[in-house]
DNA sequence: CCACGTACGGACAACGTTCTCTACACTGGT
DNA sequence: ACCAGTGTAGAGAACGTTGTCCGTACGTGG
């Protein structure tokens, strides 16, 4: 006979107390416990008290881990981001937590710093958790071998009745079982570089990540888009395409440029914290923000208000990203179908693209 | 007999492969299936690579649930927070996030927006989770049923084999079984104050929390002290606590206070982003910083660098603060006792607080 | 050729719940 | 007085793993 693994003696009192702790102190059986817990059959009055003051005195909790395994649902997602750190994500995260809280569910957190392979690790494990949906947040280095991955893992998680969800990636094509989630990129793009023109400004500086990158590949196809429309042919030279999207790499690049003959009137960052190294730089190089050049961003975080001159820039509505996801994947119908909604985006005019540009 | 739940019917082909399934496609026992898995035992090679085979054709995944209760560890680890919006916050639990990653352990978050009912409530499902320690990340109110609450769960949960961690709030007291790491609030608004009242000012507007919650008491306290030490009486007129730590408040407060007399030459703003309100205030007076009014900031966020001028303010090591809490939750040793940990915090000098006053 | 160690694999209890089935004591209608 | 119905409680299988115990086949040394 198999032995009892937690004797009494290798760890005396240091163990959670048990409905059969509970039944035995009230003097009930397992069932009647169960049911005073979960309130979903009649119980006397008088064997539910017994019942609750025992539950009280030894302060028990039901195991989620045996009550999944009795048949129950775990009552979990999981959400995967690059880094809790930035602001828009962190709305994003905010926005999936406070919806899930309201179904009653919990939120499993992991981070990848951008790796596809801790991602996929992250996946696993909720994967193991039996996460009722798995969110991952932000965009994504798109290639052959990243959407082959995605739509395995989407099959997997559709087969055991979860769901992949994309926050802010593109749909990965026909037939896969996920919900994805965007906000437009490309629309956003498109509108700020047209406001950009429409202030006079014909050379303008793009500073952002790599175009394999997801919401790179967006926004930088809304801003040739827009300057295509509108008569101005794009100077490639004017792309300055790196590989992150910090402060600092803002400011070392915008410096950089302004070290030079300044051949551009105008910066289109990527993203705000970017447009905030640039402004930086701009102004340690001795010239104002938006006299001698325009800055916009994109995301229209906390801080595009705090910046002086304040930041015209993108709204994305990060926290309703993370709403609809939630709402879409948990209250999905039947079908197993792919979901896609895209959310709309608008420019939010402030005083660092304020002037006209001297054409 | 007790019929099978998930028959066959209700829901074809969507449930998870189990490890009989596993074992049934390699033609082996659910035993040797497991030992594969968890690589502790020895298998013979050519059988090791068929139940390979076979996990990989069935996309198998083990259930954690069913792990746990086979006597595994939940290796989750779970952590509680008012906003995960703020970055102050959000740095605590990318430490606490990356160094449980390391153990192996895996994240659950819960917020409250500082509601203490929300708190018990997630403390209450994380210990239905069994995570093997609650870190509860920034300041609380603090009065009697508090640390009642307090220590009934650190006992409740320590007598489970789990702990409480508390992350920049007071110890509870003497036997309560605890660990807290703290910041040093106090200390920190000592150095800064007296870095004011160094540079000529002595009538200092101190913006700020309600004192009943831990953080603000901590800072007052240490802008007393200071004042105190330094010969400069206190006068409690030039305390502006509020109830909230929003930019907005921050706005407001000072505004109000520049419509009247200018009674002051300085700002304590007991947040980074209070002070992000604060002076825009002053700029929207059409005053400036650090000429007609110094600042300065408590928490050193990314933003304190991005205003303009840069933001005086004191840095507390957030990130280190949630990695130190996981060190020393998941690595104590035996011992039950209370734990204890302060970490100093240093002032960061930027230009808002530059010039001499005038006295 | 036999005893014996070694390498491997299977059977089965246990983990803490839930759910279904069954049992029993009343009640009230006939 | 009997039976159906109702309100309440218990017994026990099942969930998917892990760990322990126990076989069996195959060498290998005496």
């Amino acid at each position: 006979m198999a032995k009892r693994r937690n004797d009494a003696l290798d760890d005396p009192e240091h163990r959670q107390s048990t409905i059969k702790d509970v039944a035995e102190l009230a003097g009930v059986s397992l069932s009647t416990v169960s049911r005073v817990v979960a309130g979903n059959y009649p119980v006397a009055q008088a064997t539910r008290t017994r019942v609750e003051r025992a539950i009280e005195e030894l302060n028990y909790v039901a195991n989620t881990h045996a009550r999944v395994l009795g048949g129950g649902s775990a009552r979990t997602v999981g959400f995967i981001v690059n880094d809790v750190r930035g602001a828009a994500f962190a709305e994003a995260v905010h926005g999936v937590e406070q919806e899930a809280a309201r179904r009653g569910h919990i939120c499993l957190v992991a981070t990848t710093d951008g790796d596809p392979v801790r991602e996929l690790a992250a996946i696993q494990l909720m994967r193991e958790q039996r996460a009722a949906a798995v969110f991952l947040i932000g965009g994504a280095t798109d290639n052959a071998a990243y959407r082959a991955r995605m739509a395995d893992i989407a099959r997997s998680l559709d087969a055991s009745g979860s769901r992949l969800v994309l926050c802010g990636r593109p749909p990965l094509g026909d037939g896969i079982p996920v919900t994805v989630v965007e906000y437009d990129n490309e629309g956003g793009a498109y509108a700020l570089t047209s406001f950009l023109v429409g202030r006079g400004h014909r050379r303008i500086l793009y500073v952002g990540g790599d175009p394999t990158f997801t919401t790179t590949a967006g926004r930088l196809s809304g801003f040739r888009r827009a300057m295509g429309d509108l008569g101005c042919p794009v100077d490639e030279s004017l792309l300055e395409l790196g590989t992150d999207f910090t402060r600092a790499s803002g400011y070392e690049r915008v410096s950089a440029r302004l070290r030079g003959e300044r051949d551009f009137t105008a910066v289109f960052a990527e993203t705000d914290v970017i447009a905030g190294g640039a402004m930086a730089a701009v102004f340690d190089a001795g010239l104002s923000v938006p006299e001698d050049v325009s800055i916009v961003g994109y995301d229209d975080i906390p801080l595009a208000a705090d910046l002086r001159p304040g930041l015209t820039t993108v709204h994305v509505p990060y926290e309703e990203l993370g709403r609809a996801a939630v709402r879409s994947a948990l209250d999905r119908p039947a079908g197993r179908a792919e979901q896609h909604q895209m959310l709309g985006a608008h420019v939010v005019i402030r005083r660092s693209a304020e002037r006209q540009s001297p054409a």
